[in-house]
RNA sequence: GGGAGCAUAGCUCAGCUGGGAGAGCACUUGCCUUACAAGCAAGGGGUCACAGGUUCGAGCCCUGUUGUUCCCACCA
């Protein structure tokens, strides 16, 4: 059949045509309802301000594989898609776009800004969204949510106020991480730590009664304006007679209580902590334990306050030189030591975070967190690698209360409403029209927005409808997968996993499949500000979609970082040219027309290869399902380019090129099947090439998408062919092998002379053997054959002989002999130390020691004729 | 301070429930063998970090050591 296919493959003629039929004929699409088992997969909701990075990449290429294979497998396969506002992300875009203009937040007012933000959301929220599909991702694009859609938001505002009605949403003034820059709180999750080199400033401290006094050592010397006293351990001896007493507070000349609490280390520093409640957590606690007044010094954009006396005003870290210098000049700084420590850092911005009391909204998380924990202990979740369970357990056990208002205006805005006139505060999921209170109309609503990750916590039931009570909801819910960096499991997982416990009553999904991050070729992270980020688009331009995805996943362990090497994407785009003209050939050979494998027809060869591909179609299912999706793409890699192309293929040759027409179209039967489920089998991790492929392949469906999943076929299992067939093979490397090593070409054949024990073998290989090991002719040696005059090798299969004499170097040969010789002698020595030992045969489980006997046996024949050979050559020598 | 991962060929990494060390890339040699030179064939290259232990048998399980990466905690 002609066939008008390209010689080399190109994703770009394809991938974007076959991704809109996919769309068109609407194959992504998920029924409610169709009577077949559910398997759902929410999407990681990428930001709107994102770009698609190597990170997306890999995430959406584990969720696109799982989620085809198992519609596929006859599953209502739906993949939820969506994007998330990024509330801090975004809003800090934005800001900077405005400067740009010479604008502030507040020079536009709330309003203006939200109308601008919206229309950011539209320019750049689709950029992902369109970068997503190049991809190839089969996302149900009919269901895509936004995390500040009508119904998230309403889901939302529905469970803050079902957790602040069951006292779980407080509202408190307490110690909270503040982003100077971004102006906002943030949670103890935002703030991340890096070491920098600072002082510890020793500060002495006098007596109120002038009695001697307290010296002290600290980080921050500014923030001693609100210091409320002093702490020492209860124990310290040094200290005993000092509490209760008073010290003056320098600067502010003021009293201020020693007080004894064991959070002090006695061998830390001076062994006397200046206790500063408004502006430490520690402090903060041990405040609430003395019953300490609490003073902040310092205003929300990093500046001293009034508290702060005549350093009101100043610049936080200017105030602290200052207030050195007055130390130093006040004769009470008594030494600076250099001390290198962590400082909490903004995530977004980056800048040092100030702790500090402030009124914010909280989650009261102990006992929320309960049955989250017992889901996973439970296994009802399941983390895959399990490892990430202990990251899981060890976050959730130790934490402490959200801090999820924000300062911010792109977000939720928290449905408190307060009243001007009686100052009722009403919680309420729709804007009230008046005072439930009072009946005043003067009521305004809080100024603040949640927590980016208080929407996205909601995501895998907010999405399918609730607090609706949907068809969605109820077939879709809980979700089987999902699939995750292990950088946001306290972010993200944690918190969906709390919220779909209490909110739903089930855990949102059945498997956390956790994945690393992706690296550059050095192993270090990707970053903008380092500049080495490789642009997935730009790779998908280049090699493909498909050599992009095999890339990503193909070799990689679950759950572990990888580095991402060009190398390896055009390794893969190989592969996708391997395959293209493997399907080029069979084409070139077809005449299109569909035939069912006739059994009653199949040699050795055919029966070789249906019985790996039937071994192939169980390991890679195997591990589909365990999520090793890079030991199942590596299967399906070696079957195809190995087994089906370099061996199948080459086999089927002479066959195709024959005169028996009977044959032939058998052979063909036997390539497509093989191919067909082959590209079943890569579909999920190259989509397009094998849809594009497949369609072309007599018998096929309308698509491969919705083909049937290849399944273990017993009919089709031939144990002692596959074994036979592999004795052949080797016996054609052997052959090849000495032919190499002689120098002789492919051109020059030469007649096979073969004496073995496997007759039947050789009868059926016979074509085989003469395409493969380049033979003349096959026959079987006569008794007495010599090997003057030839080049021999011995493999299981028996003894070969090709006349080639003339080309054999001796002494080469003798090498090669002894060599062979050496080894046999030494695998012979360990099967039989193996076997001598009384313990191994009566302890080792049967079939290992047949095996090791089997094999024994093996090499003693073998070597036996190696001997024979070897005397021969000796002869011949003298 | 607590926890986790990693250490296997020159490089990057696989190695499932313990049963004779693998792949890709790189390297050497020979081939334009009518699907593919983005290819085919052959080859070289490893004390599986180190030391113990369990076992008939350990790259794999246990203990410890070293190196390395990361996460959490945050003693001012």
């Amino acid at each position: 059949m002609e066939t008008n296919m390209a010689k080399s493959y190109s994703p770009k003629d394809v991938e974007e045509r076959l991704y809109k039929e996919w769309m068109e004929k609407g194959y992504f699409h998920a029924h409610a309802g169709s009577g077949k088992p559910p398997y759902t997969i929410v999407i990681p909701p990428p930001n709107i301000t994102g770009q698609l990075h190597m990170g997306h990449a890999l995430d959406e290429t584990i969720q696109d594989a799982v989620i085809r294979m198992k519609r596929m497998q006859g599953y209502e396969a739906l993949w939820l898609p969506g994007t998330d506002h990024a509330s801090i992300a975004t809003e800090v875009k934005i800001v900077d776009a405005m400067a740009k203009e010479g604008l502030t937040k507040e020079m536009i007012g709330r309003e203006e800004f939200l109308k601008r933000s919206w229309k950011w959301k539209e320019q750049y929220g689709g950029r992902i969204v369109s970068q997503l599909k190049k991809l190839g991702s089969s996302c149900d694009w009919d269901r895509e949510r936004f995390t500040m859609d009508e119904g998230c938001s309403r889901a939302v505002r529905e469970v803050f106020v079902k957790l602040y009605e069951k006292g779980l949403i407080y509202k408190g003034n307490r110690i909270i991480n503040w982003c100077p820059n971004c102006e906002t709180a943030l949670s103890d999750a935002e703030v991340e730590y890096e070491e920098q080199d600072s002082h510890l400033w020793h500060i002495f401290y006098r007596c109120e009664d002038g009695e001697g006094g307290i010296t002290i050592a600290t980080t921050r010397p500014e923030t001693m304006l609100g210091d409320t006293a002093v702490a020492v351990h209860p124990d310290d001896e040094r200290y005993k007679s000092m509490i209760g007493k008073n010290l003056i507070l320098p600067i502010m000349n003021k009293p201020i209580p020693v007080v004894a609490d064991e959070y002090v280390e006695k061998e830390f520093g001076t062994g006397a902590v200046k206790i500063t409640p408004a502006h430490d957590p520690n402090d903060f606690e041990v405040a609430q334990r003395h019953g300490l007044p609490v003073i902040r010094v310092m205003t929300d954009d990093g500046l001293m306050n009034e508290n702060a006396g005549k350093y009101a005003g100043i610049p936080s870290l200017e105030a602290r030189e200052k207030i050195v210098e007055e130390l130093k000049d006040l004769g009470v700084l008594v030494k600076i030591e250099p001390y290198r420590h962590n400082v909490g850092t903004c995530y977004r911005c980056h800048a040092t975070v100030e702790p500090l009391v402030s009124e914010q909204w909280f989650v009261a998380m102990k006992d929320l967190v309960k049955p989250a924990l017992e889901a996973v202990r439970s296994g009802e979740t399941t983390f895959i690698p399990k490892r990430y369970e202990k990251i899981y357990f060890n976050w959730l056990e130790n934490i402490k209360d959200w801090c999820i208002s924000r300062q911010l205006w792109w977000g939720h805005r928290i449905p408190a409403y307060y009243c001007d006139k009686c100052g009722h505060m009403t919680i309420a999921v729709d804007a009230p029209e008046c005072c439930p209170e009072c009946g005043s109309k003067d009521i305004r609503q809080d100024e603040d927005v949640l927590d980016t990750w208080f929407s996205s916590g909601l995501w895998p039931f907010s999405t399918l409808g609730w607090p609706d009570d949907t068809e969605d909801l109820r077939y879709f819910y809980p979700t089987t997968t999902l699939v995750t960096g292990y950088d946001i499991i306290f972010f993200w997982v944690a918190r969906m996993m709390v919220f779909g416990k209490e909110i739903m009553g089930d855990a949102p999904f059945k498997n956390v499949s956790i994945h690393g991050i992706v690296r550059d070729s050095q192993g270090r992270k990707m970053s903008k500000s380092l500049g080495n980020g490789i642009d997935p688009l730009e790779v998908i331009d280049k090699h493909g979609a498909d050599a992009l995805r095999f890339s990503l996943v193909v070799g990689n362990a679950a759950g572990s970082d990888m580095r991402f090497y060009w190398e390896k994407v055009e390794s893969a785009g190989n592969f996708a040219n391997k395959i293209w003209n493997a399907a080029r050939f069979l084409l070139m050979n077809s005449d299109g027309i569909a035939r069912d494998i006739d059994t009653a027809r199949l040699d050795i060869a055919d029966k070789w290869i249906l019985s790996r591909l039937n071994d192939i179609i169980r390991e890679v299912t195997d591990c589909m399902d365990r999520f090793e999706l890079g030991l199942a793409a590596q299967k399906v890699y070696d079957f195809i380019w190995s087994e089906y192309c370099d061996w199948y293929i080459e086999m089927a040759k002479p066959r195709l090129y024959g005169d028996d027409e009977e044959d032939k179209h058998h052979v063909l039967s036997v390539l497509t099947r093989v191919l067909m489920d082959s590209l079943k089998l890569l579909h999920p991790f190259m989509p397009f090439l094998t849809e594009e492929i497949y369609r072309n392949l007599p018998g096929a469906d309308e698509t491969i998408m919705l083909s049937s999943w290849p399944v273990y076929d017993g009919s089709f299992t031939f144990e002692k062919a596959e074994s036979d067939m592999e004795i052949v093979m080797d016996a054609i490397r052997q052959i090849r092998q000495l032919r190499s090593s002689m120098n002789v070409p492919p051109s020059r054949r030469a007649e096979l002379i073969i004496r073995t024990d496997r007759k039947d073998s050789v009868e059926a290989c016979r074509a085989y053997l003469l395409k493969l090991a380049f033979g003349s002719d096959v026959r079987f040696a006569e008794a007495g054959q010599s090997s003057k005059g030839f080049a021999s090798c011995v493999c299981e299969l028996g003894e070969i002989f090709m006349p080639v004499g003339e080309l054999v170097d001796i002494d080469k040969e003798s090498e090669r002999l002894l060599k062979e010789k050496d080894r046999l002698t030494g695998e012979i020595a360990r099967a039989e130390g193996k076997l001598s030992n009384e313990r191994f045969v009566a302890k080792a489980p049967e079939h290992v020691v047949n095996e090791e006997r089997q094999k024994l046996a093996s090499y003693k024949e073998m070597l036996e004729k190696i001997l024979a050979r070897i005397a021969e050559f000796e002869e011949l020598k003298n």
